[in-house]
DNA sequence: AAATGGTATTGATCTATGTCACTATTATCT
DNA sequence: AGATAATAGTGACATAGATCAATACCATTT
């Protein structure tokens, strides 16, 4: 149940067998089934999630009923409204489950243990969060200057593999462009290659 | 000359007054006059940067010459690439003082060595980093769901004394907008009032 | 004081992309 | 199997905001 997660750990940093067993009794596993919620807007973020199967999907829903996608969640990847887990202010986001998932989950008061009992955990999720930042700010960046078009190509060569799990409104709300926009963007492409 | 240094770090995290003695030492400091770059476009960034006084802003310049600013830093605020600064890469950024500046630079190889021997130190930069990262989902998700005048007004309660130290263009481009559409938006704004 | 370069405003026009509406196709559920 | 819902494609039209161009205004430098 839990190689996943050490691996994944294991990839970035050094952490003994005892450090990593004290780590697995913080998490609790849940399965979700697609289209269930593990949080909807307005609720708090209980816990942070490491996703050992499945796809989830973090959005924002605005005024006008419009979905934004903050996130695709692959398995080994880590998943949670940080404002809210952070701060215990009720999320904007809703985080759901676009396959039957299994998860782990850990509580705020679990992860602060489990950092302060372990720093090497803390410099994982540093380089974690680091990492998310980075891409993060180039996605920002790219939304001002790329073209609906350029912006789906770099999906493509980003995350091919979300590309065959996804339907395409989600990817297109995911790189914030309408779905028909992305539809006959497709049609183009299938036309020139 | 590390009094803010010392404040912003102790703010979150506790630190000892021999940790912070060695933490002194690893930082070089530099003036930089209004207008001069510390990092452009193409160098690695060799420093992360501790902002003492000044204003910095670190921008990319795309394909057809528009600019698009990613980040202004006040007093007490980091700036770097983090993605040229951890990998050695080349940047795609620039970083220019706007005002006459005064920086504490810290290289990689002490930025190591100070995670590694002053703990608490990872965990200031893992909730700085997650902080940062928290308001640029939140700058991504509002570059998609939000009006430009909307961004504005965002923009006025977020960071009100950034208004009034940064040209209107460069404001344009934190947002993602143009000049033009930025200046007739505070013109119909003032109307209003 | 003139000259230079950065900055802001405003009008006219253009365009990429959104929105709306309809149809076709494919999953999913009972 | 049939019904329902989700997904995808396409045309017609609308529009927010970009772009282009001209002007005026400052602030710095010489």
């Amino acid at each position: 149940m839990f190689e996943l997660l050490h691996q994944k750990i294991t990839e970035t940093v050094s952490i003994s067998d005892e450090d990593f067993e004290f780590c697995k009794t913080l998490f609790q596993p849940k399965k979700l089934r697609k289209k269930r919620f593990i949080l909807g807007e307005g609720d708090v973020c209980k816990y942070t999630i490491f996703l050992e199967k499945g796809l989830l999907r973090s959005f924002k829903v605005d005024e006008k009923g419009a979905e934004h996608v903050l996130q695709f969640s692959l398995e080994g990847w880590w998943c949670a409204d940080l404002y809210s887990f952070f701060t215990g202010e009720p999320s904007n986001y809703n985080i759901e489950a676009l396959e039957d998932s299994e998860l782990l989950l850990i509580t705020k008061p679990s992860w602060d243990l489990l950092l302060e009992r372990v720093p090497a955990l803390e410099r994982y999720f540093r380089i974690l969060i680091q990492n998310n930042l980075i891409v993060t700010q180039r996605r920002l960046m790219g939304s001002f200057s790329e073209t609906a078009e350029e912006k789906y190509n770099n999906l493509i060569h980003a995350f091919p593999d979300i590309l065959q799990r996804v339907p395409q409104h989600m990817i297109a709300s995911y790189i914030g462009i309408s779905r028909e926009t992305l539809s006959r963007i497709r049609g183009q492409m299938a036309i020139r290659r």
